[in-house]
Order: structure tokens, then sequence, then C-alpha cells
DNA sequence: TTTCATATTTGTAATCATTACAGATTAATA
DNA sequence: TATTAATCTGTAATGATTACAAATATGAAA
């Protein structure tokens, strides 16, 4: 538990979020994981200590969290939604390989086009990823050869 | 039929694709329909022409041309794949409100990016897109108020 | 042309992530 | 305590994509 539980649990009661013990496992591990999950991934993982958890209340409460920009989803993939607590504007790297998602950060200039217009339309969120081999990859291909 | 099909036919043999009936109505379609569409939208459009066309003949077709860059697969939706002829580097615009996806031709310095190192990691592609609620939507709701 | 091998297309079934839904459980309120 | 609302759970349905095998077309040798 390297997360502070009453940090998670005032992050919920801020926005007006039932602290129920299924959400704030949920949140503790996104605080804990940031290596952007799928619902699998917190889903097996939290099932061991909460056995009668259920796979539809992750995706409950992830929805819950995305509509109250808690997280943010991912979907670079095209096969599966990841889930990022990282709020800070940040950009990610996709390795196709291993499939990881890493975090890089670039220092754009996101403020000047937030919540203004490009050509019309109304600029909600930025995002921003590369694809390509990992770092670890590439170095485990290197000692095949 | 607006492109040309001798273009889209030597754009075929010069990857070495046989330039089936399928695949050169395909990639006409694509090329013509510059509004990333979707596997349902290119099929239910072909289907009308050729009636036996297959929807599994669309996947694999696409698949085909995704592995030899003739089409570029956007995952930004989460829910489905829509694809790109156009392979000039450019960033996107999703509408959150009607789906659609603009294109949008900022310049920058992928360049100095592409294929080069990020932190170790091997970049191939770079993505950047924005979200939001689109021109034509804002103006949609304008006249409902 | 006929024969045979190969590539392509097609239709159906399987897979997998996500959503819909309704009943069970829990919490809040009177 | 009784009543109501919110949350959670399990299962079924959905929808995009993939697997697979049979049908069809293509193309080269004989
Ligand atoms: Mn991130
Ligand atoms: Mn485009
Ligand atoms: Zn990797
Ligand atoms: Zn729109």
């Amino acid at each position: 538990m390297i997360t502070n539980m009453k940090h998670i649990k005032k992050e919920l009661t801020d926005k007006n979020i039932k602290p129920t013990y299924q959400r704030l496992c949920i949140l503790e591990y996104l605080h804990d994981n940031l290596v952007h999950p799928t619902v699998d991934m917190i889903y097996n993982k939290l099932v061991d200590r909460i056995p009668t958890m259920s796979k539809t209340t992750v995706y409950n409460t992830l929805k819950i969290f995305s509509e109250n920009n808690i997280v943010n989803e991912i979907t670079i993939t095209g096969t599966e939604t990841r889930y990022d607590t990282n709020c800070k504007s940040h950009q990610h790297f996709l390795c196709k390989k291993c499939k990881k998602i890493y975090d890089i950060n670039i220092t754009y200039q996101d403020s000047e086009i937030i919540n203004k217009d490009i050509f019309g339309h109304k600029v909600q969120e930025i995002h921003g990823y590369f694809k390509g081999i990992c770092k670890q990859c590439l170095e485990n291909d290197k000692i095949k050869d």
C-alpha cells in the first residue's frame, strides 16, 4: 500500500463520489500501478483481495472516474482501453512488441491550444503518442543475435 | 470514380500486391472517401456494386494494405479502427459527438524524431490528435438554443 | 487445352472487450 | 425498524475482429 488511503478517499469525496470499498481499492491500485493497466489487470489483481469483486464493477467504477476526470482513458492500442491517473499533460510511447505504454514527458505548448478553437473545432483534449520498439525489447533482441 | 484506376493499380503492383478486383475497389473507395471510414462503411458501400463481397475480404485487404503502408490504422475512438490513405504526416480531430474525424494540418518537426530514439525507445510512428466538439456540431447546438 | 499447385475470396464460427440488465446486497433515511 | 435509494454482482447480449476451412479464381507446366 504505497498511496495514502486518506488522500484517495478525499479525492472521491471532493467530487461527490461515495468512497465505497471497491472504488477505493480500484483507485488505490491505479495510483500504485502507473503502468496504464487494462480492466483485466485491475480485476485480476483485486479479486485476490476481494473475492466478490465483479469485473462489471471495475468497468462501472472506471466509467465514473473517467466522467469525473479522475482517470484518463487511453485508446491507442486498438484492442482494449488502458487507464491513467497521471492527469498532468504528458505523451505516451506504445511498444508494438510488448504492448507496454511508457510515459513521455515532452513539454508542449498545450495551454495555447486547450479550450480554444482549431479550425473552428472546440478542443477539449490533446493526445500525442509514439509507436515503436521499446528500450527493453531492443535490448532483448540484441541478446538473441 | 474520382481517382484514376491506373494509378491505383500501379500503387499495388509497385508493392508486389496482386491487383485483384476486390483490392482495387477497396483502395479506390479509400482514395475517394477521405473521411477515415470504418470497415463497415467500406463494406456496405462496396457490397452494392459487388454483391459477392465479403466483410472478411475487407478486413484481409486492409491488413495487407496496412502492412505495406498503403493505409494507416487510426485507433483513437476506442470502438473501431478507422482507415486513412493520407500518408503525409498530419494530425486528427475526433468529435466526441458525431464521431467524425477531421484532418488537422499542423506542421510539426516530425523529421527530428522519427526513426530516432526517445529515452532509448525506437520511434516508428508519431500520432497526435485532439478531442472535442466539431464546428458542425457546435453550430447545430447553437440552432437548438 | 488440361492438370495441378497456389493465391484469393467467401461464409461461418469463435474470440474478446465492453455494455445491458435485472436481481442481490448494502447504505442512508425516516 | 421499515422504506428507499445506491451500489454491486452475475449473466446475457452486443459488436468488432479473427480463425478457419471450403469454394473459387489464377497461373504455370505438361
Ligand atoms: Mn501516462
Ligand atoms: Mn487523416
Ligand atoms: Zn517493448
Ligand atoms: Zn461533430
